[in-house]
DNA sequence: GTTTTTTAAGTAAACGATTACTAAGCCGTC
DNA sequence: GACGGCTTAGTAATCGTTTACTTAAAAAAC
């Protein structure tokens, strides 16, 4: 909006070819006066880069895209942070569009938007892509990547291991004398809830328990699925504890026990599944199958920075249990 | 990264002025069949606009960018929505960038990115912004405002009215009939704070209530400062209420009040200010000052669309009071 | 039947940078 | 003193789009 590289051509006497490598510090074949002098011109002249000239001549780009849900998931930051952490050291920006909530065309338009700006890569958060917008983000060309989501249709992702997470609290559970463990407030359609029920029930395979229907409630990782799942277990629960299928899920589930006049963990032990912060300030404070949401991020980052064509990459990071006070 | 305007041109056997025309909706001048045509074969080439190139001949964008820091604080999600509702209305996309926290070369870097994108406009959220950032926000001649933080040095800004804040907190604490109420966990040196407190001696005054400096606790709006204010407090607090700076504050309090076996709100009452999702599921749900996040993130976004040169564009947005159980 | 108007589309100049290629000066060498 | 090799800088093409201006043909007006 004001400032060209001609303008400052033209105060120093010089060509913007000049000008141009000086600014993009290609400086090795100026001399260090000429370089002095157009930087110095330069901010005197309150210069500032059109990044979208750059874009078009370069045909690239520095920007990595992060697209996510306005969902109330909050794990979502710590991916994101471990984006930003790894994006800096490399010398890339990171831009965050919001695909929408459950609505196909804003979904598809937060990933037109990004794909019609020729970004460096992106990154898709835990998002469950239509079949439009799939084929949209392919057809880019633009190298992508999902986070903390699986799927089988052959496109990359970097994930927790849904089955080992289902595992591992149930196998906690069963250890602490459970024989009864309901399963709450996951989408039971989604491959990650498939996962991870089939870990937990592996688990209970193990120690030859078995597992009712009724105890895996169905819901959308919301704090009102945590409370209606324990409703929906009632007020003398058959289950002794619970595996949650999210940190908001297990506070509905504990606040709603609190209100059936239910000690945690003593009357019922809940485990959640995330493990951010939320467990913490929460009380009793919910013992977590904690996820490495941060180095979700950073690998994500570095999946796309070593992009080559390759086909079905697929990684799954570990999880740890977290013991804490609700089981 | 492939298919242009040129290509189509060439399919279509007409120059790239008609396809441009065509793809950008000025389609007033051309013929039903051969808006078909161009349009059949965007599609069949798998045609995607290159918003550099735009951006780049039109010196426009319809991108507005959003700052914000990395803080914990989880009300940015409220005005975040608000600006995406609003944007949308208006066809404008949002990108949202982070500037570190408290890293002011992060928060330069990030200023600088976006100044260097015709972006349409920037919203900053609830962010300090050095002078050398402040100073390359402005040279930018970008249309930009502030969001949930006030200055005094003549930038625009929406916010909620803190003075407002403060007095309503304390006014219902006073009626309430406590007469020693602390307010911890803000950062007293920010002009936020200030205005709050401001607020809140203004309700103790009209009451002919004191206010003992020391309770007044000093913090950066944490969970961890809520829990050291009330370390502060002590077991036997002389004070009968606290007002908390934010909801991670007011939960901090809380529970630190119940490791010192004091009851919430029989032995202590709080309110706390913001008013997020947090209140209401922690126990006992916490009584606040709700801002109206939404509201500001919307106001934000018609600012910027009605932008006009004006100096010292201030707007003050309301908070009501919430009673739920920790009062 | 000529002139004017309307419709539909083409020409070409921008936008602001990068960069391959070219060139001018200077130095040292034989 | 002609030649090659550095160093430093300039020339000009290019990226993909928009748009003011021009043009050609057809329709309307006289």
């Amino acid at each position: 909006m004001g400032v060209t590289i001609k303008d400052i051509a033209k105060q120093a006497n010089v060509s913007i070819a000049t000008v141009s490598r000086i600014l993009s510090n290609k400086t090795e074949f100026n001399s260090k006066s000429t370089i002095r002098k157009v930087k110095r011109i330069a901010k005197e002249l309150g210069y500032s880069k059109n990044t979208a000239a750059v874009e078009l001549v370069t045909r690239s780009s520095k920007v990595l895209a992060v697209v996510i849900t306005a969902t109330k998931t909050n794990f979502s930051m710590q991916i994101i942070d471990g984006i930003h952490e790894e994006a800096y050291k490399h010398g890339l920006n990171v831009i965050i569009i919001y695909a929408g909530e459950n609505d196909p065309k804003r979904q598809y338009e937060a990933i037109k938007t990004i794909t019609e700006r020729s970004v460096k890569g992106i990154l898709l958060l835990a998002l469950d892509l239509s079949q439009e917008s799939q084929t949209l983000l392919i057809q880019s060309q633009i190298p992508y990547i999902f986070l903390s989501i699986s799927n089988n249709q052959g496109m990359p992702y970097i994930d927790s291991d849904n089955s080992m997470i289902g595992y591992l609290a149930a196998d906690y559970l069963i250890e602490k004398g459970h024989k009864k463990i309901g399963f709450a407030g996951l989408d039971t359609v989604s491959l990650t809830a498939k996962n991870r029920i089939s870990g937990y029930k592996k688990a209970l395979a193990k120690h030859n328990l078995t597992c009712d229907p009724e105890w895996i409630v169905n819901g959308l990782f919301t704090y009102d699925d945590g409370v209606n799942a324990m409703k929906q277990y009632g007020t003398q629960p058959e289950v002794t504890a619970v595996i949650a299928g999210s940190d908001l899920v297990g506070i509905g589930l504990m606040n709603q026990a609190g209100e059936f006049g239910l000690k945690v963990p003593e009357d019922l032990a809940i485990v959640t599944i995330d493990g951010t912060d939320l467990c913490e300030i929460v009380h009793p404070r919910l013992t977590s199958i904690t996820q490495s949401f941060y180095k979700i991020g950073v690998m994500g980052v570095l999946y796309l920075i070593n992009y080559k064509k390759q086909n079905a990459y697929k990684k799954l990071t570990e999880s740890v249990l977290k013991v804490r006070e609700s089981s």
